[in-house]
DNA sequence: CATGAATGAGATTTCATTCAT
DNA sequence: AATGAATGAAATCTCATTCAT
């Protein structure tokens, strides 16, 4: 960054220049791979004439590795609290998580994609690491929480609520690695019988 | 490789040495991320003197890293099979297949995760992804011939066995998520809810 | 090239670049052989800071090889046609042509040395041949078509022209190869013989 | 070379492997271009097990590459001394000269071939030179003395002998080069014309 | 703000050569 | 004599980043 003002407070134009190079990163790092998502990839798919204005707008390629990791879990994190906040007992909440994050997956394939390929490349390494683990970290308390009160409140069975919260992202991975390559037919059997098996694993 | 045989046949010496830098890649992948992984820190790790040695036993990158991968599978399919030919029902099949892997898992860490990252930045550009789609699909299929079984001999409730064969993997790659940071206690509660779980979910 | 654009248009500071790289480029292969003219040489000649610059405004060797061809033959030919053009008759324009040649060389020795060396090492083998080919076959074409002129005319005797043609491009090749080794005095009779031989060899 | 004695004296397996190795290497450059001829892809052309089998026989590479030069030139020579032998008057031996040459060219393609890459990759730069260009020198000498005679005798016209040689020299790389794309037809062309332009421009 | 150009570090790969056996 | 293995220098090429304009 050269000539940046340092107060940290950034201009209508330069959000949205970063916002047009996330975009492009996400899409770049999807079709590509990590490893192949370079800034010239990148500034193409960005119709940017030149890599230095990603070094102009990113100090690094961590700094925009991070920020795409940002962007994409705001958004999905958005979607999801938003489809939670229309249900009321832990089942239904529960059923409205996995759903969402289907959702939200189908409509945002390159993002979920990226997502993935980011986390697998950087998973200890990094400082920024931390940042990954702290979001994925504070997912599960929510998610254990709500189970949690589904317990007390006797909706659930009796289950250790940290295991099961595990298992369901476990299974929401399970499911949306198939999201895209499963016909339409499997798919809703898949789904089907995840919302089986999860009644049968949680209920009373 | 200068001159060496179109046979294809290895020498002992080459063999051993392959072997060697095949583990250093695996060491190297899981410590430092796919795209982080290169020769230089590849040879170091192998205590080799030069990188030309890794491009002498190996035609290219490609050519490493599918060794890695088919060597990494070759174990844990070993491993694995052996586990299942000690159990007849298929319930007692499915518990050891999971309890296996996370055994082989907890043995194989850098391994494990060497998979994983791989994995991640390949899965859409390479040739070599076919390799890799088809073990994963030849497992599954395995698995989900496990469970028609299962069900045929009324050792299960009717459930879709492709759809829970799905599922049994992803609860698998959750739980080797967790198996290397979390403490001893919770994972145990999580192989004692994901036997419950799993238990639930199948039975008749 | 990092983020060129692809419409295949060069700005003014890059023409100039590949021009002094081109430049460059021939005085190394001149100079050192087309086997030994290596990036380095390249950049050290061209005064370059690294042999990235040369990677940066190349493709890859083969297209620099190929623009030094390129470059070479447009010189070349350019100043030949123009001397064509000052003359009328058919045994004057063959006289023409094959002075225009060695004057030609004479001032661009480095030139013509590193043109042979190119095509000596590339013949059969590239891609690329095919322009060189293709170049030298349009200029055999050319010389065989004003022979043919000629015999019309009757200003020569009834021979045929590829074959004249490829004698007069041989002797040219003979006397190029003489053009620097030898002392002047000699220079002077070997062109008086070669009008008189070809004089001897094509008139009626 | 390791623990070859230093008397200079080959044994006969070791002349052998010497022979075959530069017969391979002939085919090598002929085949692949003087760049492209690596230890590797003579080693595989002469059926050995290992390139360090080339560096056992050669101290380096210049001098296999003199060997190469020596060997052609040597079995050149002897070709043409042999059929010049059998005529007396110098057109006629001029006339086999020329004839010896492309006949023996014929024969040997690959030796001609990888002889003119040899000798435009070198060409200035080596030390090796000196042997090639002293080689060139006695041709030409040998041309000349022969032409000279035929002058003093009156069986050809007064030109420079020098100047002659030198463009019979020219000629017969013109028609070697053709020799082997043209069309049978065609080359019977060339070489009509050749020997009437010879006749023309040497004859009294 | 943005651009084109340049930089230099570093990656993979190839090569002739050496060496122990 | 010959072989397989290893070596390390060097080659080409790519990349994120810097900088002058």
């Amino acid at each position: 960054m050269q000539a940046k003002s340092d107060s940290g407070e950034l201009t209508v134009t330069e959000r949205a220049r970063r916002t047009q190079i996330i975009a492009a990163a996400i899409e770049t790092v999807a079709e590509l791979g990590y490893s192949r998502a370079t800034y010239r990839q990148i500034a193409a798919r960005a119709g940017l004439s030149s890599t230095g204005l990603i070094s102009y707008h990113f100090a690094n390629r961590a700094e925009l590795v991070t920020e795409v990791v940002r962007d994409v879990l705001a958004r999905f994190g958005a979607f999801v609290v938003e489809r939670l906040d229309e249900h009321e007992t832990a089942p239904e909440q529960l059923r409205a998580f996995l759903t969402a994050q289907i959702d939200f997956s189908r409509g945002n394939r390159a993002s979920m994609l990226a997502l993935r390929r980011i986390q697998a490349d950087t998973e200890i390494t990094d400082s920024q690491t931390r940042t990954f683990a702290e979001l994925v970290e504070s997912d599960h308390a929510a998610l254990a929480e709500l189970l949690r009160q589904g317990i007390r409140r006797g909706e659930f069975r009796d289950f250790d609520p940290d295991a099961m919260a595990l298992f369901v992202f476990a299974l929401r991975d399970g499911v949306l690695s198939r999201l895209h390559d499963a016909a339409p037919a499997e798919l809703d059997v898949i789904r089907q019988e995840l919302a089986t098996m999860i009644d049968l694993a949680t209920r009373r």
